[in-house]
DNA sequence: TGACATACTTAGAATATCTAGGTAATATAT
DNA sequence: ATATATTACCTAGATATTCTAAGTATGTCA
């Protein structure tokens, strides 16, 4: 999958699994993986940085937990300032993708 | 709108419209303006170095020549290989706004 | 014991876009 | 006549982002 493709929308898909439940990184990465028949296979080293970002950003907030498993695990739930940009986001995903279409279809129309 | 939504989307949409007739990078700026109803504003130093590079590419190829308003024009058509690129890109495009849509929607499978 | 999956991290390379400026001609409004 | 806006192209450098690649550590399975 084309990486150009992707970076415009992984916040967004952070943003809407967190607003279901919370996940550690790891967790996510399976489940877009998962979600997407495998489409989207996220490396660690480019979701890890994106989920500190967003931290810094107040759109998650993170707690550390030791899984029964022995492993330590870092979880992430969205908070309030993260569900208004998920909001906006998902607005702007319609919007880009119902323009692409439009321009790929050969509609138009003048701006005002 | 975002940049980072459209960063993929661009060659696509170039590709798509050279596909229809040839045009000059001006001209591409205001009609995807048009066709999007204004939501995509490509700034002039932002389309320009796109074409530039699909043209090293030899996804499209271009040639000038003045327009009848006294001002030189540099009209670029698509190649080939840039027909090519354009279906491959259609079917990445497609499967990415699935993709999406799945994470979004909650759908789960196993990967093979 | 060795290999693999889990789980997190960061530094630096590579890539891409945008900002901001430049050039130059014509058209329009004052 | 002059200022401004539109048309039409270009590029250097700042900015941002992603990916590569490596490191750390634990548990499981053959």
């Amino acid at each position: 999958m084309d990486k150009g493709l992707i970076g415009g929308s992984t916040v967004l898909m952070l943003l809407s699994l967190l607003q279901e439940k919370e996940y550690y990184g790891y967790e996510i990465i399976k489940e877009i993986e998962q979600r997407s028949n495998c489409i989207f296979q996220f490396k660690e080293g480019t979701l890890y940085p994106v989920l500190h970002r967003m931290e810094s950003q107040g759109l998650v907030k993170s707690y550390k937990a030791t899984a029964e498993t022995g492993k330590e695990r870092k979880y992430y739930q969205i908070t309030v300032k993260g569900k208004t940009q998920l909001a906006k986001e998902k607005e702007q995903w319609n919007a880009f993708t119902i323009s692409v279409k439009k321009v790929l279809g050969g509609a138009g129309y003048a701006c005002p």
